[in-house]
DNA sequence: TTAAAAATATAGAATTATTCTAATGTGGGT
DNA sequence: ACCCACATTAGAATAATTCTATATTTTTAA
């Protein structure tokens, strides 16, 4: 029953960001959004599969796609791996990645200052951080 | 003249690296040392070839990642387009990314202070900040 | 000096991630 | 029920990179 509940808040969601709300979207958005910290497409395409088995893995780039140009999630493309990975965090926030143990976790803006001082020629529209290193949790 | 100067200076970079100075390594190294800016493997393969005509595109890639293991470049994958360029400032530095003109621009550490306020869960082992703007020079 | 050994370079095949294509399916409005 | 726009699908195409097997060059050492 929560089940139920959920897919029509994904729904309305969906509907709000002028997403037409097909089952294969919802249970991407569901997954992305309730179920997981950002996934890759085939992350995404595996555990769709479970529940939704004949999803296409076009459908699942379509639908990734989608869902960043309607502002629901983030690309995020990792800058050693390259790896991309989709983030429901649309909030502006920073990233700590552990390539050791294969970790990527959210950074709070306020933990991190940036005090920029370029020139006016240069003018910012976003500004992307990283950190590396080992995380003990 | 002054060609053969660099090539005998590049070498003898090489050398001190570990990488052994073939003509073909030190031609890709030329390039990305001294006659480019953050270029694409791709973009190395044209450069050489108008000097080296039958280098082959795993040379290419092979010397780069060469070049990265030996410390002498770095390789730098964009946040957004996801395209790898080769930096020969192996100092410490920022970037600065125009998408919409295709540039990238070094930025150096003073002009950006970053302010950590992480728990000490985070190991923090490297940096990477990545601006996004418009560039008007 | 020569011949084996080691290192490097080459061409093209293979792999991986993503997008494209063309055909098929679906649901809401008539 | 019938359209039609939209969505989904399977598989082909593309692009970046790595791998493989062969050829070439350089080094070593008899
Ligand atoms: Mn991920
Ligand atoms: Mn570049
Ligand atoms: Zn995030
Ligand atoms: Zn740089």
């Amino acid at each position: 029953m929560n089940d139920k509940k959920d897919q029509i808040a994904i729904s309305e969601i969906l509907s709000k960001a002028g997403v037409n709300p097909t089952a294969q979207r919802i249970a991407v958005f569901k997954y992305v959004h309730n179920e997981s910290d950002h996934p890759t497409p085939e992350q995404v395409k595996v555990a769709v599969d479970r529940v939704f088995p004949k999803i296409s893995l076009a459908t699942v780039y379509n639908t990734l796609n989608a869902l960043v140009e309607a502002g629901l999630v983030k690309a995020v493309k990792l800058p050693n791996s390259g790896k991309v990975c989709y983030d429901a965090n649309t909030a502006k926030h920073y990233h700590f990645i552990d390539e050791k143990q294969g970790l990527l976790l959210d950074l709070d803006l306020k933990d991190i200052k940036i005090d920029l001082n370029l020139s006016t020629q240069f003018e910012v529209k976003d500004v992307d951080v990283f950190i590396k290193g080992h995380y003990s949790g």
